[in-house]
DNA sequence: ATCTTTGCAAATACTTTGCAGGCTA
DNA sequence: TAGCCTGCAAAGTATTTGCAAAGAT
């Protein structure tokens, strides 16, 4: 998002609207916030301030965002980009977040809502994301579980280039 | 790879073993490097040393391979790491290699065979990587197309724990 | 009270870039 | 010859680590 990236991420997201277009109803963020609360108290890990403001934020928006995002989108006070480092690691570790992967070698998260399992495809161009809201991973996964692997996920993603960025390349060919 | 993971990756791998257990045919090995020279002429990349020790690596072991992995397989006067990158990345943009993501923030590359399209699960204790020999993303790649994208790829990669690394582990709580 | 988590600073690891000279078409 | 490629050195950028102080259970 940053290297050899024409049209870098972070700075052309607006931060009030979802990356990949996912609707997120306002009446469920906080169902989301208590979902993911009692499964991190659940969990071995502690409930302190900066998870909380993490997992707020990620009931809030739907993502998926890197650990800069993360903390650029958080109050200046909230904390330090080590600590969302090692807190989306941990968020990850215990399933409250998903990674997603772009790239663009840069780790991405959202909420891993049972709810709804989905995947991205992403503008090779723009960089923008949009929800593909269904996944075909499964036939894979019994595979791998055939094969005596446990604890299974996985990763997917598509990219490609989307309709604006095509009409923008072939405009420039014109000149 | 290297980061915080338990097994080191690149040391612990056999360079004259297919990281994935994909078996590779002795006899086809010179047949897709003819067939993977001959894309490389027919498209504007030039024929170069690097170029060709690079795909003659790749047509004989079937990976997937970081940069610095290949850099460390090839002969010590072949090229330099930084050619590595930029033959991966010239590499794949004509479609000759594809790319694979271990979520470790390490690009790896595989040949781009049309004949054989598929996957691996990667152990997230030693990191050993096995095929499936399956893709099951076709309908997501069509659900792309009909949003409007084109030049549509994917990638997808499914993790979990080997059947191996699972009886260590429990061997160690046993202590 | 104990064990986890955090902040800060510093270190790593992977990848990219600039530029001059070498090589391919 | 013209323009792509390469090597080398140097920069980036994302991520991790060490350690002491602060916080959670």
């Amino acid at each position: 998002m940053k290297r050899a990236a024409p049209a870098p991420g972070k700075a052309s997201r607006d931060p009030g609207h979802d990356p990949c277009g996912h609707r997120h109803p306002e009446e469920s963020s906080s169902v989301r916030y208590e979902e993911a609360l009692r499964t991190l108290t659940q969990s071995p890990l502690r409930v302190t301030r900066s998870r909380k403001a993490i997992l707020t934020l990620f009931s809030g928006k739907h993502g998926p965002f890197s650990a800069d995002e993360v903390h650029g989108m958080l109050a200046d006070t909230a904390c330090d980009l080590v600590t969302v480092y090692r807190s989306l690691a941990s968020l990850e570790k215990i399933g409250l977040l998903r990674r997603c992967d772009f790239g663009d070698n840069t780790h991405r998260f959202e909420l891993n809502t049972g709810e709804h399992h989905h995947h991205h495809v992403v503008c090779r161009v723009c960089h923008r994301a949009e929800t593909l809201d269904h996944c075909a991973a499964d036939s894979l996964e019994k595979m791998a579980a055939s094969m005596g692997y446990s604890q299974i996920t996985h990763i997917m993603e598509v990219f490609g280039v989307c309709a604006r960025c095509r009409e923008n390349a072939s405009d420039h060919e014109r000149h």
